[in-house]
DNA sequence: TCAATAGTGTCTTTCAGACAGTATATA
DNA sequence: TATATACTGTCTGAAAGACACTATTGA
């Protein structure tokens, strides 16, 4: 980018400072799983736009007000908001961004544009999600049944389905599903988190075996204890690097 | 941080106006497959920063001015920067986003956040580029062999890494490849395109079989005539659905 | 005729899916 | 004892990689 940056063909130097600038925002598609069923974080708006209406958390990118304050990045600023957003502490859900989002009339008040990020929260953290969130009604939703995209705010609908399309892909390619499960976990809840996002079945022994080369891989590794599970306890396993941010 | 308005508990109710707004750029990652190899389309700066550096081509996104004039979406405008930098009419080459780059510190004069895209033009439309193209320097660059990345403008290096990887991954998972080759070719330039890509070569009879699958699956057909080679002719095929764009 | 590339065939390994079978816990 | 789930084994088919082989052109 650069100066220039104006109409097509003119000569140079814009001085950027020049150009109207859009607000910019971090929004989050938060996740989780509980019960087997894919869950998603939204919060009830208290004013117009879209008041009453459920929307995704976020929040403007502190960006400063010229040379002596930059403010922050676009992840750290996801970061500060999911945390803002869950009362959990930084740094304890796996957070990824997701895409840009920008339509000229996405936010009916002004020019908007939204930098989306999905995050994952494991289930034992869920309980504490409510404590720190602050005064708006948050509340996790079924996407599957309970979600109604027409009636989100904005145009989160539209990030939603790019949300999960991304998770499910992500699913089948990086080792994602450790951030959906307890610390330890056994191959049936592993399962049923796949099962929850891809919104298929799996044959557990078909699974089993798949994830039984993790190991062999050293991904996983076998925990100590047993998980009772009503009838025949499983072995319970970890992800080698106990829960890893990047 | 240090907006007046500080933000991390805080109630509601922001106008968002009394917010610093950043400057929002595109950035366009232009690819090519010359000769067997990728290459890249670079612009020499012609003022600081950076001056004379090289660096992806880009601009500013329109966003209007108020409520009359909303401005452009961002795929339009990297749909339009890439006319302008390319001079090739809109919508003949495929264009993706590719991520968001927003640190505090990447542009060192103010604020910007820049939406990165990336592009892939075919190498017959390659020689109708320089023509378009503005007054300022652009040149393409192999990949492999002339970019130097710890010489190009702003943070591009980063953005040009992640841009390799997307590529890579999209590659082997979309059929993209068809963007980099004319709308008729052999198996063999589309192999030669894949190594570029990928860097590693692969055994021609294995590719064959690999992408002969496509013809069966409805891909690509066979077009008519055949490609000299120096040696026995090729078939030729073509993408079925003519050189989509999405 | 030779060299080079186009194009085909075969063998092996890996992995996914279908599915049967065994083991071990609780009710 | 019954049953539900954990866990194991087997078969089949799709696809990738290694590699040998045939076909057809230009020089």
């Amino acid at each position: 980018m650069g100066n220039r940056g104006k109409a097509s063909p003119p000569p140079e130097a814009y001085r950027p400072d020049d150009y109207p600038r859009p607000s910019v925002t971090v929004d989050i598609v938060i996740f989780t799983v509980l019960d087997g069923d894919l869950k998603l974080l939204l919060i009830q708006r208290g004013e117009p736009p879209f008041e009453g209406r459920w929307a995704l958390p976020g929040g403007f990118v502190r960006v400063g007000d010229a040379m002596a304050d930059r403010g922050e990045g676009l992840d750290e600023a996801a970061a500060r908001e999911l945390a803002e957003e869950t009362g959990l502490p930084e740094g304890s859900a796996y957070l990824a961004q997701l895409h840009c989002f920008g339509a000229p009339d996405r936010d009916p008040r002004m020019r908007v544009i939204t930098v989306a990020y999905y995050a994952l929260v494991r289930p034992d953290l869920v309980p504490l999600v409510q404590a720190g969130s602050d005064a708006r009604e948050a509340r996790w939703f079924s996407v599957a049944e309970e979600v109604k995209p027409d009636r989100l705010a904005f145009d989160h609908a539209e990030i939603l389905e790019v949300a999960v399309e991304r998770l499910r892909q992500q699913l089948e390619m990086a080792p994602i599903a450790f951030e959906l499960v307890p610390a330890t976990f056994t191959i049936a809840e592993l399962r049923a988190v796949h099962e929850a996002v891809m919104g298929v079945t799996y044959d557990p022994g078909n699974f089993r075996r798949r994830f039984m080369r993790m190991i062999t891989d050293g991904i996983i590794e076998q925990a100590p204890g047993k998980r009772p599970t009503g009838t025949k306890p499983a072995k319970v396993y970890r992800f080698v690097r106990p829960h890893p941010r990047r």
